[in-house]
DNA sequence: GGTAAGTTAGTGAACGGTCACTTGGCAGTC
DNA sequence: GACTGCCAAGTGACCGTTCACTAACTTACC
């Protein structure tokens, strides 16, 4: 199903002249409706309906600078975690008088950091929020405001707290309260900060708690390689509970485990990290940490509305995430 | 971080001082580098650099009535199944020299329409792809294209073959060759074409191969439904296979499944849609349909390509989904 | 009834580019 | 040397809106 035409659209001079005022008395009919006696206005509503006018947003934007979108750089390719997060840099930006605008920028990291100055300078936005660091010049004359999300990391696994690992330490914590003693940590793609971060918060807090560790398995995000490092498990390793970096590397690990006969968590707990809403009902349910990703994209947003604003940088408001223990996760075996 | 100013930002005509030529000399440096001699060519670049200048798009969409924009309409909410389906629009897009932005619609369904007209004709666009049903005048004069993705329902389940349902017969008759001979439907929420079509086939295909179907539970999309309308099933039911409407229900159907003692796939097969990655791994690893988005994507743009251009609907570029068979599906019991 | 103040409406410029047309310079040809 | 043709570059209008002024009409008040 398709709708066009050729013709031209009608143009406020045109409702001007059918309405039989000036183009001006019909530009301040759109913009307050007062100022005007009824029958002049009743004539403008009339001329406006019956030429199906509607405002060129381009000429008004050439003519304000004000715009009222704003736009949200992703990079290409699937790489944010979530939709809800855009669902809520939209909610908060719509509340606020904004239509956000989602741009993806093509392949080539290469070439961002000018396609990024390009869109600033376009005059098509009037902040532009990107959620892949990049750097750009401290100050351009005349600019519209430009906030990169500094916790999201090159591949957009993680964003301020979203990369938070403190909940990893309280998993642990809670895991040696539950008699584990040696712990495997499958540890994300390091190239993303929250990988990063995770696996050093494990180190730490193993260290911290007097509690060893079988080691890190690098598995680049690959569900697979979770397996076979669980498949790889001496038998006389004394593992008895594995942190995933993620839900689906847990997955990889229970798999590994239900393919060796161990049971989870009879012999073996496992935990993940983002809720994901399988997990939560495949039996064993998964132990996981929420993201709560629209909040964090309301924040994220507020940032930018703060720097549009010439504001100072709103507080935080409180946690973004909870860990929530389902059934993959017990008291240690003997 | 952020950065800003507050200054103007260079025109074509201050370029056009610095370098000691004419506004118009400078436009035609920005449009096709050639029809100049070299020492001109060198001053604009040269001043261009110095006052960093970059071109306003808004201005030049003005006169050119060609901003090089497309947008994708989603309603709010993370109602779209995979950021895939962006992914391939946004590059299928590219490739034909356009920028996609998506605009998430505020909330209200009612206001839509109207919504839609005025980003039509707003002028920011060339043409407009919505990825929700919206009814529309035939013809508008002078707008740009809209096309409206027919597949797609009223909540984004399907679009397309992503709503075919031919899959469907495709399983059954391949469990009916396993010697499974009565079946149960865990279907999703019937506001959604794809459900409803699910639901259909399900049903034909029984009936066609003369097999029987313990009935069709109603879920509502909720996996909870569907590990109840398991549990509920009578031990002398006699069923062997569940058809899950999706993963999230045929995860909820094992984990009924795995409550009640039943072993899948020994006991029941189960089935499942969307291909998600976590039902690949986790024990059993689930039998479903796979949905290959981002050509979705690709041919949807497609079709607003062709309207854009005034061409004939493209061609079909072949099937988009397949079925994957894994651990969760085998012969029947005895 | 005259004048000040307030309200309603109109006029022309401006936003920052591009388009259509014009001008000027230089080489080639007879 | 005059004419033709081509190339490089310039001039002014125009896209559709809003802004800053200005003009005309109304009302209020003494």
């Amino acid at each position: 199903m398709s709708s066009a035409g050729s013709k031209k659209r009608p143009t406020i001079r045109e409702v001007a002249q059918l309405a039989g005022v000036s183009h001006q008395t019909v530009s301040r009919y759109l913009k307050l409706d007062h100022g005007m006696k009824e029958p002049t206005r009743e004539r403008i509503r009339a001329a406006i309906e019956q030429l199906d006018y509607r405002p060129n947003l381009v000429a008004r934007a050439m003519r304000n600078r004000r715009t009222g979108r704003l736009a949200i750089l992703l990079p290409a390719g699937n790489a944010i975690s979530s939709l809800e997060l855009l669902t809520g840099a939209t909610t908060a930006a719509y509340e606020a008088g904004y239509i956000v605008e989602v741009v993806t920028l093509g392949a080539p990291a290469g070439g961002w950091p000018e396609r990024v100055l390009e869109l600033a300078d376009s005059g098509l936005f009037e902040g532009i929020l990107s959620l892949t660091p990049i750097a750009l010049p401290d100050r351009r004359p005349g600019g519209v405001p430009i906030v990169v999300s500094p916790g999201y990391d090159d591949h957009m696994r993680g964003i301020g707290e979203l990369a938070d690992a403190s909940r990893m330490a309280e998993i642990i914590e809670r895991l040696a309260a539950y008699g584990h003693r040696r712990f495997l940590h499958v540890a994300g793609g390091y190239e993303h900060t929250s990988a990063r971060r995770r696996r050093q918060v494990y180190l730490d807090t193993l260290d911290r708690l007097g509690l060893e560790s079988h080691g890190v398995a690098d598995s680049g995000w690959s569900p697979e390689a979770a397996r076979d490092a669980v498949l790889a498990l001496p038998e006389d390793s004394g593992v008895t509970a594995i942190i995933g970096a993620n839900d689906l590397l847990a997955a990889g690990a229970i798999r590994g485990a239900w393919e060796r006969g161990l049971r989870v968590p009879a012999d073996l707990s496992v935990t993940g990290w983002d809720n994901n809403a399988l997990a939560a009902i495949y039996p064993p349910s998964l132990t996981t940490v929420a993201v709560e990703h629209e909040k964090l994209g309301r924040r994220v947003l507020r940032h930018l509305l703060a720097a549009l604003r010439d504001e100072p940088e709103p507080a935080d408001d409180g946690p973004i995430t909870h860990v929530i223990w389902r059934e993959s996760t017990g008291p240690a075996p003997e």
